[in-house]
RNA sequence: AGCGGGAUGGGAUAGCCAGGAGAUUCCGGCGGGCUCAUAACCCGCAGACCGGUAGUUCAAAUCUACCUCCCGCUACCA
């Protein structure tokens, strides 16, 4: 509650979302790390001592089943993983101060002491569960080692989490049909002794928490339907060798397999990601202790998937074992590409390295990422888009402000005129400089950027509005008085777009003589006069040509239709047709016409493969309609040998309580599947939208086969 | 269907949380200007009754209720 505004007194931490050691970095992810940076950063411009640190998050369950699918040691695959992302995140000039890992000492030690102040505290016990277990495999089955359904959205779920429906954390032992997720045998339960964190105690405090937490409003109020809903305690230990030990726990009658879940020693690498960067600088430069413990302002910029970890758990823990609480929590939006969502199986993703392999200037993407949408929003990513955003903005505003002014400064002054700022261009550059304190204080990454580029679109009325080039022969007085305002401008320009695009504004800086960093300039520096001399100015941002933009489409397109491998691919239309006229008709409802009817197939299968497939008649024995599902009907069908559990599509299409009894024609040999977490083993035959079954007319028994 | 986000001039977006002069910015269209500048930049014009309905209020894009539609994730071929 009513917190200092930046800047406080107090040293700040800036963290973003700890990068899954588990494959490539893409856009998404770049979006919170350049977010988190482009904010750090913002603070420094505002006089706030802070520190950015993240570091790769190591362990829990995936990384574990990749490693033993690639026969490698898990803390061999995280680590390869870990230096790719140290590599890359300099690479779109996301600095961190420190960059650590969770299974470096400093978290490994950091963590077992919070868990065991808590545990001392009396904020963990001692609970024997269900835990699903793989008799086959002989062993447990943490988190996303298992699979099944939901029981409270009845999604497919997996073991911690349910990812596809409500996306509530799912404590072990509560998905419901759990099935091994390595074996795909169904998993049994067994009762196993687990340590539980009492999240449920911290209600009354995290409810007085989320009141005062600033930062996006999204990760306000969505804890606070999960509080409302009742908190359950959480389940901190897995039955895994990779992760933290539980400390204590060799000699602990509870075995000495349990480690603790990723996502208690994961937030923790933020203090000890802070932690290594004290002693790496000293604690006079910067110190861990008071940020975490005394006083701090603490902000984590997070995607949204993962609220719910930093507005329950992570403050919980804090709370209980006597740290500061966090003062904002950002959660970003999602990354869409060409208005779908991005996604890394399909391939719809740009890719961080693709990215720069193409050759573009890491702040082209800050920029885009920063000021496209809110924090908050999804953002769409399209190169059109990212086009006419640089080209428009960013070269067109910016660029041409910066470059013009210069250049005309030095050819006609070489350098800044001797002259003072005026009266006008002064209040314009502190009204900037005031509005981006106030972004910064919103947690409102665009607003910083669109003061700094609504200041350069100043500048390019300003100049036009003064046309020095007619004045200099004229009035060469105020010729030199309206350049000296705009190298001004460019100066403060560069000053206040320095968090989103820190290389071109020290490229700016340079050109204009300044020495130093820009990145250590406070915004009020933007009205220090710049130094008398400097060099013939450059161009300091290129256009993107149309062509480039065609070429960069279609290697998109093509790697996502690899990816998805001819599947539906419903826009590929004949070439140049006009596309409003398709857009503007699809209103035509003329439903009845036959031409629609799919094409009959020229490939020919052999008899052979004809018998491959088993089609048999059989009798519905019961129907009834999936919860959840709009179309899904679980039916019981007697195949003669057996009476099977079949999943059909046909829900809407028939009054499901006429069914039982009727004959129907099944494919018997279909491999089962999952939906809705029923299983079907079999696919009832049917034709046409409407589902008409399949059956037979003369005394055909129920389980004869159709052929 | 669940969860989340959204519905504002041709397209994309801001404002809405802290309700008050018919509303932001960018792209596009039209007209004009300038020539220092990356065919850039500047100025002007056209164009939205702010998804619908009902409320609260002196006053609503902005608050409340209901509704419709859209998008993302998941997914309903099994």
């Amino acid at each position: 509650m009513s917190n200092d505004e930046f800047p406080t007194d107090r040293p700040a931490v800036v963290t973003c979302g700890l990068p899954y050691a588990n494959g490539d970095l893409h856009i998404g992810h770049l979006r919170g790390y350049i977010g988190a940076d482009a904010f750090n950063r913002a603070l420094k411009t505002l006089g706030q001592q802070t520190a950015y640190v993240c570091g790769s998050d190591m362990h829990g369950t995936p990384v574990a089943v990749n490693a033993e699918q690639q026969g490698v040691d898990p803390a061999e695959f995280a680590l390869d993983w870990h230096r790719q992302y140290e590599e890359t995140f300099p690479q779109f000039n996301v600095e961190f101060d420190n960059y650590g890992h969770t299974h470096d000492e400093t978290n490994t030690e950091l963590t077992k002491e919070i868990v065991r102040t808590l545990d001392e505290e009396g904020h963990v016990y001692e609970k024997e569960i269900q835990v699903a277990y793989d008799p086959e495999a002989d062993q447990y089955l943490p988190d996303r080692y298992v699979e099944g359904t939901c029981p409270y959205c009845g999604e497919k779920a997996r073991g911690d989490e349910c990812d596809e429906g409500c996306q509530r954390h799912l404590e072990p032992g509560e998905v419901e049909n759990p099935v091994s997720s390595i074996t795909g045998n169904p998993a049994e339960y067994r009762e196993r002794a687990h340590k539980f964190f009492e999240v449920s105690a911290f209600e009354e405090y995290l409810t007085e928490f989320l009141d005062g937490l600033e930062g996006t409003s999204n990760a306000r109020n969505q804890p606070r339907q999960w509080i409302e809903d009742g908190l359950q305690d959480w389940c901190i230990t897995r039955d895994m060798d990779w992760g933290i030990d539980y400390p204590g726990d060799a000699d602990d009658e509870t075995g000495s397999d349990l480690v603790l879940y990723v996502w208690v020693d994961a937030p923790i690498e933020y203090i000890s990601s802070t932690k290594q960067y004290t002693e790496r600088v000293g604690a006079d430069e910067y110190d861990w202790e008071r940020v975490w413990t005394e006083e701090g302002d603490i902000v984590h910029v997070i995607g949204r998937d993962i609220i719910q970890h930093h507005t329950i758990f992570w403050p919980a823990m804090l709370e209980g074992a006597g740290y500061n609480a966090p003062r904002a929590v950002a959660a970003t939006g999602f990354i869409t590409i060409n208005g779908k969502g991005l996604s890394t199986s399909r391939n719809r993703a740009i890719w961080a390295n693709e990215y720069l392999e193409e050759g573009f200037h890491p702040d082209l993407l800050r920029y885009y990422l920063t000021t496209t949408g809110g924090l908050q929003q999804d953002v769409d990513f399209s190169w059109n888009a990212f086009q006419e955003k640089v080209n428009g903005e960013l070269v067109g505003t910016v660029g041409n402000f910066w470059y013009r002014s210069l250049l005309f400064a030095y050819r006609n002054y070489e350098g800044t005129p001797e002259e003072a700022v005026s009266a006008e261009v002064r209040e314009r550059i502190e009204g900037a400089i005031g509005d981006v304190r106030e972004s910064v204080n919103e947690y409102d990454l665009r607003g910083i950027g669109r003061a700094a580029t609504r200041l350069a679109q100043f500048g390019n009325e300003y100049i036009q509005r003064n046309e020095p080039w007619k004045l200099t022969d004229d009035d060469p007085e105020r010729a030199a008085q309206v350049i000296r305002d705009c190298v001004q401008i460019a100066k403060a320009v560069a000053v206040l777009l320095e968090p989103i695009t820190p290389d071109k504004s020290q490229r700016l800086w340079e050109q204009i003589g300044e020495d130093g960093d820009v990145a250590d300039v406070h915004l009020e520096d933007a009205l220090e006069t710049p130094p008398r001399n400097f060099d013939e100015p450059g161009e300091l941002f290129a256009k993107i040509e149309d062509d480039r933009v065609d070429e960069l489409n279609e290697k998109l397109e093509e790697r996502i239709a690899a990816a998805t491998d001819g599947d539906v691919d419903d826009g590929t239309e004949s070439d140049d047709t006009d596309a409003d006229e398709s857009d503007d008709m699809t209103d035509s409802e003329s439903e009845t016409e036959t031409d629609d009817l799919e094409p009959l197939l020229e490939d020919r299968i052999s008899f052979d493969d004809f018998q491959e497939l088993d089609i048999r008649v059989g009798r519905i024995e019961a129907a009834e309609g999936i919860e959840g599902a709009d179309d899904l009907a679980r039916l019981e069908v007697d195949v003669g040998f057996e009476t099977r559990q079949v999943v059909a599509g046909i829900k809407q299409l028939h009054d499901l309580s006429e069914l039982p009894g009727q004959k129907c024609v099944l494919l018997v040999n279909m491999e089962p599947a999952e939906l809705f977490g029923v299983e079907s083993n079999g696919m009832i035959l049917a034709a046409g939208d409407e589902a008409d079954l399949l059956t037979t007319h003369g005394d055909a028994a129920v389980g004869e086969k159709v052929r």
